[in-house]
DNA sequence: AGCTACTCCTGGTAGC
DNA sequence: TGCTACCAGGAGTAGC
């Protein structure tokens, strides 16, 4: 599912293909993927717009506009199965296509969204559509001193709490399983009764993993996930636990457990990461 | 405060 | 083979 570095590869990649282009039309064939924002306000917001930029918060893509000395913002959450594709405007039409815009060079941004939970919303800033979200795991704010008291002021399963996105923001459920596997931890451990030393092995693979994901443009596994280019990333060849149940555990060898922490698939090597008490 | 359950959705698949 | 039932899951919300 997209997180942290799918959503990154996709702003990368939609950069070059879309900043400085005017949308000249758009097509709006899902209401609920406008959240709650009407047909007319959206077709009134966005067309005859420039994109100004594209940026990425957490999960979110944030498209800048300017239209007439007044600036927008679209707000993008792909959650499932959304995806971005630039493709020409009299290409066949995109299967699950639920939000196109139509860009003045010819090309359309298609919103593409299989099972309809993403969301493109207009706003005028960020602020009315963002939710609370902590900060982000490759930048400056996450350091190891914030993260071991932030820590350490929660009593929750580190799981839950490291998916909890106005705690940190951007994990979802692959990242976490991995960073917890590379430090060890057991995603029902207590987020307060984590050694010092341990939250600095978190800190570093946390971080490790994102940025290590976001080099191989992200993961594919089940078809969903692929960049605007149509490629699917490559860092699900690193996965050490995540989708690998049964299969042996590449430190210890083990089989590796799949159980549910918090309502969500979780992958664990139970020899590495032992259960807590 | 933190947990669970429910909702939104549909394609894929396990089970019969 | 063909059908049905269930599952996956990010995040918002409600209830305990």
């Amino acid at each position: 599912m997209p997180e942290l570095p799918e959503v990154e590869t996709i702003v990368r990649l939609l950069r070059p293909k879309v900043v400085g282009r005017t949308v000249t039309g758009v097509h709006v064939e899902w209401m609920r993927t406008l959240g709650g924002v009407s047909k007319r306000r959206f077709r009134a917001g966005v067309v005859g717009a420039e994109v100004l930029a594209i940026r990425r918060r957490a999960k979110y893509l944030l498209f800048d506009l300017h239209r007439g000395g007044r600036a927008r913002v679209l707000v993008g959450h792909l959650r499932m199965s959304g995806r971005f594709h630039v493709v020409p405007q009299h290409a066949d039409p995109e299967p699950w296509s639920r939000v196109r815009l139509d860009l003045s060079d010819g090309y359309a941004l298609v919103f593409v969204d299989v099972r309809k939970f993403g969301r493109l919303v207009l706003a005028k800033d960020e602020g009315q559509v963002l939710p609370p979200l902590g900060p982000e795991p490759l930048g400056a704010d996450f350091t190891e001193e914030w993260f071991r008291q932030a820590l350490g002021q929660r009593r929750r399963m580190l799981k839950p709490l490291l998916l909890d996105q106005s705690f940190l923001a951007g994990l979802g459920n692959i990242y976490v399983d991995e960073a917890l596997f590379q430090s060890r931890l057991h995603p029902r451990r207590r987020s307060d009764r984590v050694p010092a030393a341990r939250v600095a092995v978190l800190h570093a693979a946390i971080r490790a993993t994102l940025a290590d994901a976001i080099e191989r443009e992200g993961s594919s596994f089940d078809g969903f996930y692929r960049t605007p280019e149509g490629q699917p990333g490559r860092y699900q060849h690193q996965f050490l636990v995540y989708g690998r149940a049964g299969d042996p555990c590449r430190r210890c060898g083990r089989k590796i457990t799949k159980l549910v922490v918090g309502q969500r698939g979780t992958h664990v090597c139970t020899r590495c990461q032992p259960v807590p008490r």
